[in-house]
DNA sequence: GGACTGGCTTTGTCCGGACATAGTCTGCTA
DNA sequence: TAGCAGACTATGTCCGGACAAAGCCAGTCC
């Protein structure tokens, strides 16, 4: 039984086997988590050669509607694309775009497990083994932008003399040299007043309007890389970010 | 001259072969700008098929190593791979992720051309034909948890019925009725105090910290789409979000 | 019953070829 | 010299086939 591909506007057959195919799982055909037909299947039945049929189905892999494992069959799952877009990042740790120079300098390190209100404000498990450092951000001599606490799996932590000679991030540093790389980036921004004890540091009056930003990094097992907590003085610093949809 | 391509570890040819290209991209070979060898080329230098070579330079191309063009050519845009993140979104307007039935309610609406000081502030050319509304963010009879200006351009906003009765956010109605998807997203986000006349319809108090977010929505031609400018009581937010490393 | 073996199914890799379509460039013409 | 037509080039689409590798399942053996 062959079906006709709609095919009035001159769109190439895999697209429309594609949408074809988008439009049956859209409308629950085959379900999340049962499996579409096969591609021999799928060849006979739209008529169109097999290389035809892979391409259509590379399209809606690609938009995240079905996934195919090799011996298994392809399974649907999701119903419908939802909007997602990327953001281009050059150093991962710098999701805050500081200046070149801007580096991290270190103030007090120190090793041992997290602490329990620490794990709680990250809302991580308390325990294991951490490098913590507590450092400021901004170019020598001048007035840092930032006071950041940044805890470091220390299995894989860098050195503390590599970390104040690092030129990138932290994490990119462990992506290359210890082989972990970031997989999963959860971040909390927030508003909130300096106290006083961050207020010294940074130069700043207590009270005064600031940014907080939370960050955990996860490898692809889901452990954590590292946890950052920063705080940034409203008026010297401003988060930009661009959003770009990805294609289909 | 026939290049035998490394395949110690297995790896299929396809994969291979990108892995050479990727390295001699990176090395300079072909520089930024500059056209790689033509597909029958790459055949015949590394002794694969047509296929196989169009394999590898897909894989290039969704690293956004180069650019194909038919007729023209393939070119290096591209000289190494940044790291780049996925942010799945559900509906594009909430990037702040409100409670679903936080809707906006509108206080004041006016169409016109945009003013001298919001264009700056937004960084885009003043003029043109924006429906202008201005409201709060929350349920209905709490107390609101943002205080947001919307500019949309008025040849696609939607009218002002539709607008209070909204399900979902401007830009997926805008995407859905108009046919005018949003591509891109320009946000800033930063810290400052409330101000008086902001603080009396939050319930708050002047001088508060808040968290201030600042989006420009553009369609596919970079045409914009709509403004937007909302202003969160510190206590009553946190804009989470989460960054996936893409594939490759 | 549990573990292993072997066969079948299904996707992955790879080859060959053919024509379509868009871009580029050359050379002719007005 | 400016502009157009046509040849040529390079990627896009599509077909056919073949074997490999991974997953699944039933049947067998201990």
């Amino acid at each position: 039984m062959t079906v006709m591909l709609e095919n009035a506007s001159g769109a190439p057959r895999y697209m429309a086997l594609a949408e074809a195919l988008r439009a049956r799982i859209a409308g629950g055909d085959p379900a999340i988590g049962e499996l579409l037909p096969t591609e021999h299947a799928l060849c006979e039945t739209y008529g169109v050669s097999r290389h035809t049929v892979r391409e259509a189905l590379r399209l809606l892999a690609e938009s995240g509607l079905i996934a195919r494992r090799r011996g298994a069959g392809t399974v649907v799952v999701a119903n419908q694309t939802h909007d997602h877009f990327t953001q281009r990042l050059g150093g991962v740790d710098d999701l805050m775009q500081y200046a070149r120079d801007a580096k991290l300098q270190p103030r007090a390190t120190r090793t041992g497990p997290l602490d329990g209100a620490v794990a709680r404000a990250f809302g991580v498990a308390a325990g294991g083994e951490y490098f913590h450092v507590f450092g400021v951000r901004g170019r020598p001599g001048e007035t840092p932008i930032a006071l950041t606490d940044v805890y470091i799996r220390a299995d894989i932590a860098p050195p503390v003399e590599t970390l104040v000679e690092m030129g990138g991030s932290v994490t990119d540093w462990i992506a290359r040299e210890r082989g972990v790389p970031t997989a999963r980036i959860e971040q909390s921004i927030s508003a909130g007043a300096l106290t006083e004890r961050e207020a010294e540091p940074l130069n700043a009056e207590a009270g005064e309007a600031a940014l907080r930003t939370r960050r955990r990094y996860y490898d692809k097992g889901g452990r954590i890389i590292a946890l950052s907590d920063s705080v940034h003085p409203g008026e010297r610093f401003t988060y930009d970010m661009v959003l770009l949809r990805e294609a289909e």
